[in-house]
DNA sequence: CTTGTGTCCTGTAGGC
DNA sequence: TGCCTACAGGACACAA
């Protein structure tokens, strides 16, 4: 589950591999995979471009060609990108960059519901409206407890709920949200329009704290996902991690059962002393 | 406008 | 062993 901590990683693992080389050819496997503009306009366009830049907002990663092209890649849930000789299809293998030094990018994604799409920078279509209307992100410094109380304002929703709203909350997923309301001492179930001043101030900078160190222990693979680094090496951060995926074990601080709950069709852990 | 639910997709885990 | 169902989760469509 690819979130902030894991597209951040890749992106720095990646920059001296790809940045500067020129995309040869392009092979796709699955034709979901492209999601703008056409497959036809993608392959005509993509072939012969250059790699400048290397950048990410929230869970997207931005690539940077000539002549304002950038082709975005979202990795959703099980996808993953692999720098490889020019070997034969790896398993899942859903899309390959061939590049110009014998190597190819290629895009990995098991559930298929990640998806690559090639734009003109100052021109997004309508199925990038979810990074047009992305929020700031918790390792942005403008990310204080006035904007986010801002964007909680008025809201009944549950916390969890909305720090997974990319809009308000941007590149947590809910690895780290789970982890942040440990931090800040908020289950959450609590609605939003009940947290006080000190508990807004709190999460955001338990958000930051846990973004940030999942992106020094390189991200987060768990043992039923598929999130590896380019090189196929995996994350550190899931021995650290305090409260997800860890029912029934002993919680870190006081030593009492972490629980589950189910919020909005998804599971969070939390434990019941420390989180108010 | 808000909040909550269903859907996409496929591999895996668990029940019987 | 094998069939079946539930589940995992990011983003978005849609209903209330």
């Amino acid at each position: 589950m690819p979130e902030l901590p894991e597209v951040e990683t890749i992106r720095q693992l990646l920059t001296p591999q790809i940045v500067n080389r020129r995309i040869t050819n392009v092979i796709i496997h699955r034709d979901e995979i492209v999601g703008h503009p056409t497959l036809k306009t993608f392959v005509r366009e993509i072939k012969g471009k250059s790699i400048l830049t290397l950048n990410r907002k929230g869970k997207y990663l931005l690539i940077g060609l000539n002549r304002g092209w950038l082709l975005i890649i979202h990795l959703r849930l099980s996808g993953h990108l692999r720098v490889v000789k020019n070997e034969p299809m790896l398993k899942y293998e859903r899309l390959r960059l061939k590049l110009n030094n014998c190597q190819s990018l290629v895009f990995i994604e098991p559930r298929v519901l990640g998806k690559v799409y090639l734009v003109k920078e100052d021109n997004l279509p309508p199925v990038l409206s979810g990074l047009k209307e992305m929020g700031l992100e918790p390792i942005d410094p403008r990310f204080t407890a006035k904007y986010l109380t801002e964007r909680l304002k008025g809201k009944s929703a549950k916390i969890k709920t909305l720090l997974l709203d990319q809009r308000i909350c941007a590149g947590a997923g809910n690895i780290y949200s789970d982890e942040a309301l440990f931090g800040a001492g908020i289950k959450p179930v609590r609605r939003a329009n009940s947290l006080t001043k000190r508990e807004i101030s709190n999460l955001t900078k338990t958000l930051r704290q846990v973004l940030n160190a999942g992106i020094k222990y390189l991200g987060t693979t768990m043992r039923d996902e598929r999130y590896l680094l380019p090189d196929g090496a995996t994350g550190r951060f899931q021995e650290r991690l305090k409260v997800f995926n860890r029912e029934n074990l002993p919680c870190s601080k006081c030593g009492n059962k972490i629980q589950r709950v189910k919020i909005g069709n998804r599971s969070s852990y939390f434990c019941p002393v420390c989180q108010k």
